[in-house]
RNA sequence: GUGGAUGUAGCUCAAUUGGUUAGAGCGCCUGUUUGUGGCACAGGAGGUUGAGGGUUCAAGUCCCUUCUUCCACCCCA
């Protein structure tokens, strides 16, 4: 049979052109995590395939893992997600280890699912972190985090929103409704998670079928509508109280008070679809109608810890990926046009010049300039043309007359531009194109 | 898992109601004579029309199956 040479379905190779913007924004996330003081991580790629059926949901931690058998037959899954790795990582080190602990990695995750925009069989995120602290400090943190991670890709103003909501204020409502069990509870929230794309007939019509009375379901619908902490507070009149409204407040405010008071915004529709979410929330949309989706969230999940028997500590993080930050930047015209260092292509006079061609790149290389000899010694124009075709700007010419003098001659292909000088001489002038 | 679209050269697309050896542009390779790319000119390579089956004197074109890619749903990054 003939082997096809497309990757498989959802998956997908990254040419160099392709990859230096997924480098890019790498790059960016690593920086961003590193300057707020969080240490970088890996796990390994299989897990005992019960981490995730605990809590990842039937999706997610069910029907999409990828599954791997061992030897002795342990059903392994690979990773579709970080949470619970981190979480049984930091588990075996909590006791031992100061607090809080500040991790991130930027690792790729496999979902067995049906591939579409912005979404594929494999991709990439960076996971951010912070365990052991209780302090609303830390989910300030983690929504700054994300709006740097955003700002770093210097985004026009608007292009983006920070929704934030809170589960417990979700969960203040569900309790006093004598219907809604734990059980059905999970999947009140999928339901009010969806509720800005089904509708309102469609969300009201979902909450009947699975048994939640005409009251309650009118008492979500309201919530679902309060579009601002005023509202809410205005419809359920002792929710200012609790401490789910108590802590958007503050969080909202402190992030208002650092200057990020354009880009936030509360919204109670926004729930999150993983069960282990337990505090507050949060949901990055782009702005732009081309691509008028959510980014990625992340939020408080402090009950997690409970699945590797140890007792459960606090927890929260964010999750962005690479495929929908791209999709983001693309949208907005955000991606730089010079991603790469410049690269000098050195060519070779004739066999005879070889050596120097060969000793000059050595020089570029440890001044730091990245250059690439010619393994062929043909005709000049060939050796040029190929240079400019790979989309090099400078091209090295030594043949008998620079040898002679010990010089190069540089040439800039895009001022057509050629001079002799020492190696030193060309070196500045390529790393300060 | 469900639904909708799609598939002709490396890429973007042509091919009259089914009718000769399936074309073009771009790209790629080679030249236009030997120390200089882009431009121009000349030439060349490259397709069992996604795959398999069927209907027909005849299929890129019609029918069935399958796969791919894209989009939506589910779920989510």
């Amino acid at each position: 049979m003939e082997l096809s040479t497309q990757p498989l379905k959802g998956f997908a190779d990254w040419l160099p052109e392709e990859f230096k913007i997924r480098k890019y924004i790498f790059d960016t996330y690593r920086r961003v995590c590193a300057r707020f003081g969080y240490q970088e991580y890996l796990t390994p790629m299989l897990e005992d395939a019960e981490i995730y059926r605990a809590k990842s949901g039937d999706e997610v931690g069910g029907k999409e893992l990828y599954m791997v058998r061992d030897r002795a037959g342990r059903e392994l899954a690979i990773r579709p997600e970080m949470t619970p790795s981190v979480t049984r990582l930091v588990a075996s080190i909590y006791q031992a280890t100061p607090k809080p602990i500040k991790l991130f990695s930027i690792a790729n995750f496999l979902r067995n699912q049906k591939p579409q925009r912005g979404r594929n069989r494999e991709f990439w995120q960076l996971n951010y972190d912070i365990f052991g602290s209780e302090s609303i400090n830390s989910d300030v943190e983690i929504i700054q985090i994300a709006l740097e991670v955003m700002l770093a890709f210097a985004p026009p103003e608007g292009s983006f929103t920070i929704y934030i909501n809170n589960r417990k204020l979700i969960d203040e409502i569900l309790m006093k409704r004598a219907d809604v069990r734990e059980n059905s509870r999970v999947e009140v929230v999928r339901l009010l998670d969806k509720a800005e794309k089904i509708g309102q007939d469609e969300l009201k019509k979902q909450l009947q079928k699975i048994g939640i009375n005409q009251d309650t379901v009118q008492a979500l619908l309201k919530f679902a509508q309060s579009k601002d902490k005023k509202t809410l507070a205005g419809n359920f009149s002792d929710i200012e109280q609790t401490e789910g409204f108590k802590e958007t407040v503050k969080i909202m405010g402190s992030l208002q008070n650092m200057g990020y008071g354009d880009w936030i915004e509360f919204n109670p529709s926004v729930i999150r679809g993983f069960d282990y979410y337990d505090g507050m929330v949060f949901e990055v949309f782009d702005n732009n109608p081309k691509n008028n989706r959510s980014l990625f969230g992340g939020g408080r999940y402090n009950g997690l810890a409970g699945i590797f028997g140890s007792d459960p500590f606090p927890a929260v993080g964010c999750a962005p990926g690479d495929e929908t930050m791209r999709l983001f930047l693309e949208a907005w015209d955000l991606i730089p046009e010079n991603l790469e260092s410049p690269t000098v292509y050195v060519t070779v006079f004739d066999e005879e010049a070889r050596e120097y061609s060969q000793k000059v790149a050595d020089e570029f290389r440890s001044l730091g300039i990245n250059a690439s000899v010619s393994f062929d010694s043909d005709k000049l124009g060939s050796q040029i043309g190929f240079a400019d075709r790979m989309g090099y700007r400078y091209v090295i010419i030594a043949g008998p007359d620079e040898i002679e003098k010990g010089k190069v001659q540089l040439k800039d292909l895009i001022s057509g531009k050629e001079v002799d000088m020492s190696v030193e001489k060309a070196g500045e002038i390529v790393a300060s194109s």
